[in-house]
DNA sequence: GTCTGTGAAGAGTTTCACAGCT
DNA sequence: AGCTGTGAAACTCTTCACAGAC
């Protein structure tokens, strides 16, 4: 990978992501090309962002007409990942995790759930989505044997920590989890959170203090 | 509400709510006083950050000991609307829809998911997790028989928009979308996005680009 | 001594504004 | 004319460091 990438922030490579699903849309709508305020305006930054992200990882433009559509989506899928696709590992397969177990985004954008653990005795040996469930304890095998390289984590708080060690022993580097606990990790390991609660309670703090 | 907010930023209150997470915890411990230092440890965050964060909104602790933990709780409780309970509507009863409908943590945190929607017949009047799938249609009504006041939209990315705009036609200031689009609203509504593709992305790009 | 509360400094992010290319 | 690319300015958020309270 020969791009520049000055220092991407992680709110330039979330903005990334938009951008290219707006490019996925414009394609299918024969645009060619798309300035930076009309690629802003689709997502609510401003053009100067659209243009200091992008260049971040290079120079896509054509001054005075724009960026290429079908390049500047290219160069995007290369940069965030989106070229390849992943296998990932999911697990605890509660309600959440069944509904990721057939969230169809994942799998459009390249994710494909290749395993899935659970400890509950009645859930192990059992399909799901079509993807059997294995008994956590086979997980640091099942990775190895699967080429896994993400995680999504939908178990208890309480399970939380262990899992993510247990990720971790097996060689795991990111790490996407749902439960509402903070966790901690070696450098090196990337984790995001994803927490629903915490979500609706910085909307409630709004209505709560007036908004 | 009479407290000082000097303006809380929104990293602050997500913040917040994990303050609180650990406050709860601590009291079930029978921990009586926390300082900012054990406080943030907890939590991955700095010393500083904890007290600055707080100081938004009066000051809690005592000098020399550390915050009162049941008080502190009761504080942020009342910063985060959690003292009172939120009746909520769900939108878009797919799997995710219904994976949210069961999640346990929402009613904890006060937040009652009264009412579910759908557009789709074979749904409509069907009950999942204990809630009666209404048609869409009858949203407006309802969020004004049922007192609701925020709303989770878990609909395919071609319908958010519009449900959105039918949120708030229907008088709700409070929205948290799954739908993995960028969504417009007037000033005044408040919209949170979850956008677990987009989360997944931000990891591959770490791994893609070498981390 | 311990620990909070906070102004000031530092770091990071966004916006501005304009040079330079088409 | 229109639009990108980018240094500089503006703004925001975090950390520092210390006065003041226990």
């Amino acid at each position: 990978m020969d791009m520049k990438n000055k220092k991407a922030s992680d709110a330039t490579v979330t903005r990334l992501s938009r951008y290219y699903r707006s490019l996925v849309h414009l394609e299918t709508q024969g645009v060619a090309m798309v300035s930076s305020k009309a690629l802003a305006r689709r997502d609510g930054i401003s053009p100067a962002q659209v243009r200091k992200d992008l260049s971040c990882f290079g120079q896509f433009g054509t001054r005075g007409q724009g960026y290429p559509v079908a390049e500047l989506k290219e160069a995007i899928s290369r940069i965030l990942g989106l070229y390849r696709t992943w296998n990932v590992a999911l697990v605890g397969v509660g309600y959440l995790g069944v509904s990721l177990l057939a969230y169809r985004e994942f799998k459009a954008q390249g994710f494909h759930i290749v395993a899935a653990f659970d400890n509950d005795p009645e859930k192990i040996g059992k399909k799901r989505r079509n993807v059997i469930i294995r008994d956590i304890r086979t997980l640091p095998e099942v990775v190895k044997k699967l080429d896994i390289e993400m995680a999504i984590v939908t178990v208890p708080q309480d399970a939380a920590q262990s899992v993510v060690d247990l990720l971790v022993r097996s060689g795991l580097k990111m790490i996407l989890n749902f439960a509402p606990v903070s966790l901690r990790a070696p450098v090196g390991v990337v984790i995001r959170n994803v927490n629903i609660a915490i979500e609706l309670e910085a909307l409630s703090y709004h209505l709560a203090s007036g908004g």
